[in-house]
DNA sequence: GATTGCGTAGGCAATTCTGCCTATGAGCTT
DNA sequence: AAGCTCATAGGCAGAATTGCCTACGCAATC
């Protein structure tokens, strides 16, 4: 939801960070929460929150990276942005290749951190607003009992034949059923079309499969 | 067409790479070809070529990144892994953030550059793949007359309301005149049914909207 | 000047869809 | 046992789609 205020999640071993950045970022107008350790920071982490994690390569009990892959597609919707002390190459490539939205060397300007922070939160914007996207279509889609979602399937699959004479062959059940469930699943998408149907389910699979949502979908069969 | 070869092409001054390189990349069956600056690569260069870059970072002329931005959006089939000898953290995240595959620190194993070259290649065969897959949508579209792709418009835009009736009356011409429009339609896209247009078209849209092909769309409206 | 392609429009008949009714049996919950 | 949902299936009437025919005017092209 656009009216959870978006956070910024401070990770840092090092105590002066952990002082001096909030300070910096609160001036700018973020929400700030701040961690000593990855470990810390998961153990409030629910998997619900969002946000943009501000997070130091090189801590003891778990690096950066380390936090990074734990959070594994979750991280989704918590973009990172690293920032190392004494990082090589090597780090940063696998940072960014592991989705991170950028990573900056000490020192740094705290307005070119704030910039890297707003880009993060631009693109979580866009995700979470893809995310809700789908999940109303799925909840819709959910409504749909077996014998409908068959259908739907079918005439996703196969859009070339779905006149209910077809479609009831391939059951092996009578037109005038199937004429009955394309009924309910009209009602109960909200649509009025067939037509309208395949768009929606196409954007939906389209949609749910490029993010982490994808399952329980009307299946491909 | 994944009959042409898959190529890479090595761009460095290091006349001692540009030696070594291509025959290890020839001996693990690579085509391979070489040049000592990115003007040169560009001077041959006409837009249609694909394959993989293995650039390095810092060259006299014109450096990897420079090539980089200068390629745009056709880099998406010319997936770069660059090569630095002494590149730093700000370099390898930029090169990352604008696209490139990877980005590995000399000295590095000639395995470790072949697995890079695999990787990018598998990506590049998924991308050549989409880009064919929406030219050939884009070509059956493109045999669409202009009132014809209105109508296709309309339907996408708005499946809600399909019926020639109604399509007939936001135009402003008869029912049975879309009804002829509609059969044309069907017939030039060799599909069935409105429904499978308008999946067609949701494929089309999306999936062309992600690449760079995104153009000459039975448009919005 | 004839041909071709396009947009327009109508007729007619077969098929299909849609909406509104009823009805039965299976399975589950209260 | 009663009530609920679900899948099944039919009737019927109005609306829409589809395929196949013809036809005219306009513009571009040969």
């Amino acid at each position: 939801m656009s009216d959870t205020p978006l956070k910024v999640y401070v990770v840092d071993d090092d105590p002066a960070m952990r002082n001096s950045l909030p300070r910096a970022l609160r001036k700018r107008g973020f929400e700030v929460e701040v961690f000593a350790s990855a470990p810390e920071f998961l153990a409030q982490y629910d998997g619900t929150q969002t946000g943009c994690l501000v997070i130091d390569l090189r801590m003891p009990e778990m690096s950066g990276l380390e936090l990074q892959e734990h959070l594994g597609s979750a991280a989704q919707f918590l973009p990172m942005v690293f920032i190392s002390g004494h990082g090589g190459v090597r780090e940063s490539v696998q940072a960014m290749k592991g989705g991170a939205m950028d990573f900056i060397e000490k020192p740094f300007r705290s307005a070119a951190l704030v910039e890297r922070i707003e880009a993060a939160f631009a693109l979580l914007r866009e995700r979470l607003e893809m995310r809700e996207k789908c999940a109303e279509l799925r909840q819709r889609f959910d409504r749909l009992t077996a014998r409908e979602a068959e259908i739907v399937s079918r005439i996703v699959a196969c859009p070339a034949e779905i006149s209910s004479k077809e479609i009831g062959r391939h059951l092996g059940i009578s037109p005038r059923t199937i004429d009955h469930h394309r009924a309910r699943i009209l009602e109960k998408l909200e649509i009025r079309s067939t037509a309208e149907l395949v768009g929606l389910a196409t954007r939906l699979r389209i949609d749910c499969e490029s993010s982490n949502l994808a399952s329980g979908l009307p299946s491909q069969e």
